[in-house]
DNA sequence: TTATAAATTGAATGAATGTTCAATTAATTT
DNA sequence: AAATTAATTGAACATTCATTCAATTTATAA
């Protein structure tokens, strides 16, 4: 009886717009009256499914630790290797094509927000623990398979992460392109370096 | 002739009340007329000195990496002797005392506007790549006096670097003070061990 | 076709924003 | 004391903001 609810697509509709405007024109300069007019929709219909604009807020947050998290993603190709799946996830993390895919600007926007908003502050350590949860899982199950030589698991997977996060907060500064590629995949190699893995090229994403 | 001028003087005080109120509510959170509040001044005086938002902004950048270069400075009683000068600096980048004289939530606020403000990313790129030159110089004065045995003297300080901005990343995000300090010190004997240093207390702040 | 429930609009709100400009107060020099 | 220059105020500005509420449109089920 009644209407068939919108709800759920709306909302993403409106986040991804929210999205697109963060990401060009920063946070900051995005209000609820600019991604209407982009919409072309009312203000008050955004107000309609998220209450506050800080719920608008939160809803673009999971948004981009949703797609932060496809990162870690292991393809199923790769799924039932191990050590496959753990050179996945490197070529992942430090290849350029995660550019493409997701915005820094705002990753970094956002993660400015937890020093302030506790709920901000809770998904994205969250995030992080299970990232390295999963990433201990995955070395911890090479190692299992005789593949990889490593003692102190939790070590290697926090330097792992210390690399990853390091990289790329120089990283976003470099606007060289030659530069940026370079440094990424030095990076890149010191990541297998850390896990004692080398470089290969017969893995696919 | 005519009223002395407090200009200078007066545009670090508004900074200051600028700075103390963003680290408590935000930058986004903290308007012209907060600050003026504050300070119990007209909102036009602050315009009266700043002409823009932009220009009120730029100056805390300014002050926030001033603070930021702090750091990274030696000492007289260590500037002679380039061993304890290095370790000085690798003690202070990974000291407690450097949370209660900078507000890291303010430095990744500011990052954030790195990636729309081309303004405050040169500023940031800038002082990052000034810094990065400094610790070159002390390893190479260290491999000059012979206390330090390493190859790649870039490399080494490119190491450094994202084991210092991985590590705070993620320390951020920790708010377990044990766990803190705990991690705090590993990374500190991890930069240690990339230089092939060993831990000492015999060098004093 | 009618009832119902959700989608959407439109107008209005009050508060806060950055900024302007003229007027006034306060200090310093001649 | 008078002239000068800067500090500071106060009132006003147009804009934008998030949010509210009632009214209307649109789709679905009975």
């Amino acid at each position: 009886m009644g209407r068939k609810s919108l709800k759920e697509a709306r909302k993403k509709e409106i986040i991804k717009v929210f999205y697109s405007l963060a990401k060009k024109n920063g946070l900051e300069n995005t209000s609820i009256a600019k991604i209407a007019a982009k919409m072309e929709i009312n203000p008050s219909l955004i107000i309609h499914y998220f209450q506050t604009r800080e719920d608008l807020v939160s809803g673009l947050v999971d948004y981009i630790l949703d797609k932060y998290k496809l990162i870690y993603k292991v393809s199923a190709a790769n799924a039932t290797d191990s050590r496959k799946a753990l050179l996945e996830i490197i070529g992942n993390i430090f290849s350029k094509k995660w550019n493409t895919l997701f915005d820094d600007g705002l990753f970094y926007g956002c993660y400015a927000m937890t020093f302030h908003d506790d709920k901000v502050r809770d998904l994205y350590k969250k995030l992080l623990d299970s990232l390295r949860e999963m990433l201990i899982g995955h070395i911890e199950q090479c190692r299992a398979d005789g593949v990889l030589d490593v003692t102190d698991v939790e070590t290697v997977a926090d330097n792992i992460f210390v690399l990853i996060d390091g990289a790329y907060f120089y990283l976003s500064l470099v606007s060289d392109k030659a530069e940026y590629e370079q440094r990424l995949a030095k990076y890149r190699q010191q990541a297998l370096s850390i896990l004692h893995l080398q470089e290969l090229s017969e893995v696919a994403g």
